[in-house]
DNA sequence: GTGCAGAAGTGGGAAAAAGTGGTTTGTTGT
DNA sequence: ACAACAAACCACTTTTTCCCACTTCTGCAC
């Protein structure tokens, strides 16, 4: 079972492709066979996700199974399903991202690549700091997170 | 169990290499064959983390038990699996510091190791003493604090 | 106090690996 | 058939990693 955890930043180059650090490679390539879906995230933050194709399998079942009628359904299933993308790596370890993915999450040159236990979150740079700095506001927290003791 | 204690001045060399004290990189052989792990800090302080990696694995659980669907939660997933970095010393008992944790936490030559029982604070000097100096503001306190006697 | 020995900390260099960019070849769709 | 895009390949540059050597410090003995 995957476990990914560390970020790293990279580069994508001007045709779109991104080189996964080796590490992860190895990681990836004994775990799907390098066969990764790419799909974007639903929650508000506009970044990407990367899922092993089995884990992957996981989710799309469970997306399938969620009631139609309920429009928060159908927004996180034309989301996820709808930008989901099988991508395998090229001879030097690097994934194209398609252009209506590097869109939505608005991604330039510089990410972020962040592990995320069973997945991999890829973010711009940018909003990645910017979601660092931002988001300490005041939200309220749950109480099982109050108690903890890290 | 681990508990560490005391603080420590030491430098990071230009290529972000990590001498670990002595006295501590006994502790951590025999309290984990220095297997460890460097994450950053959730809260504001801008800090990093070092777990020996049995007490990290107790974290991870902790972590990937609360509920994903709030947004303090997925802060504090997102910062602490997603910087958490598992190292080993070199060795001359090193412990390489990867840039975007080098960066999280604005390290550059001098730093500050401080022990916080079952893991260890690594703190850029600068923003140390600055923590010192602003940090005696008023917040409230909660009932199991005043109830202390040290 | 001085000097020695061992340990700890520091810095740098060379080999290997990883990342980058471009060119050519192939495919798709108009 | 042509244009645009994607895949495969290849060559170059940069980074990382591992190892070794030097300096500094500490503690102990004389």
């Amino acid at each position: 079972m995957s476990n990914f955890l560390g970020s790293h930043a990279i580069n994508m180059d001007a045709k779109g492709r991104l080189a996964i650090p080796a590490k992860l490679r190895e990681e990836l390539a004994q775990l799907c066979g390098s066969r990764i879906v790419l799909t974007a995230s639903a929650d508000e933050e506009r970044c990407l996700l990367i899922y092993p194709e089995p884990q992957w399998k996981q989710v799309e079942e469970q997306l399938n199974g969620l009631p139609t009628m309920k429009k928060a359904v159908r927004r996180l299933q034309r989301i996820m399903l709808g930008y989901a993308t099988p991508l395998e790596l090229d001879s030097a370890g690097r994934v194209l991202v398609p252009p209506t993915l590097r869109n939505f999450a608005g991604l330039e040159k510089k990410l972020m690549l962040v592990g995320q236990g069973k997945k991999l979150e890829l973010w711009s740079e940018e909003r990645w700091f910017d979601w660092l700095d931002d988001s300490d506001d005041g939200e309220e927290m749950p109480p099982e997170m109050e108690a903890l003791s890290l």
